[in-house]
DNA sequence: GCCAACGTTGGC
DNA sequence: GCCAACGTTGGC
């Protein structure tokens, strides 16, 4: 069964109209550096589930879009190994990596639904990313959520 | 730029 | 294993 999903890009680093504009519109989701968000890449997704694109620390910040996972499964993340990465990571073990990926295929662009819109809608009161002092940048959304958003974005075109 | 919330590190 | 210090995230 599909499940659904929201990840956190900074638009001044990766911007879903950077995804959109690659040649396969698809992208290595390197980076996260947080064991529980590492957990739901490696463990939980699954190729095809359906994510929320979110720009975190942008004016607004808030849902921009759909992806979806286009990884068979989760594998190392290349960056931890490289030196000249600002993500490299020495005390992870080639043979025993640390961090792993999945590739993030870009599907459709939504008219933004803001954080404040989120905040305001009784019904997203439990969604993760409206928490106060929700860092997580994978996070997981329920089938409901899902679907308020999306009929959100309907009233926001 | 500030700072609250939270995760990680490392001394003990 | 505790917890203080430190670093990062991310809204504002």
């Amino acid at each position: 069964m599909a499940n659904y999903w929201l990840m956190k890009s900074e638009p001044n680093a990766f911007s879903i109209e950077d995804l959109k504009a690659l040649p396969k519109q698809t992208d290595m989701w390197d980076g996260v550096r947080n064991y529980q968000a590492r957990n739901i890449m490696r463990d939980q997704m699954q190729k095809g589930d359906k994510v929320f694109f979110y720009h975190s620390n942008a004016t607004p910040p808030g849902i921009v879009g759909i992806a979806e996972i286009a990884s068979d499964e989760a594998y190392p993340d290349p960056t931890q190994f490289d030196e000249k990465s600002k993500y490299y990571d020495p005390k992870s073990d080639p043979e025993k990596p640390r961090w792993f990926l999945v590739d993030v295929k870009f599907v459709e662009d939504l008219p933004m639904i803001s954080l404040e819109q989120l905040k305001a809608n009784p019904k997203l009161s439990e969604m993760k990313v409206v928490q106060k002092g929700a860092r997580l940048s994978v996070q997981p959304v329920t089938e409901a959520e899902w679907s308020e958003v999306l009929a959100m974005a309907k009233v926001n075109i």
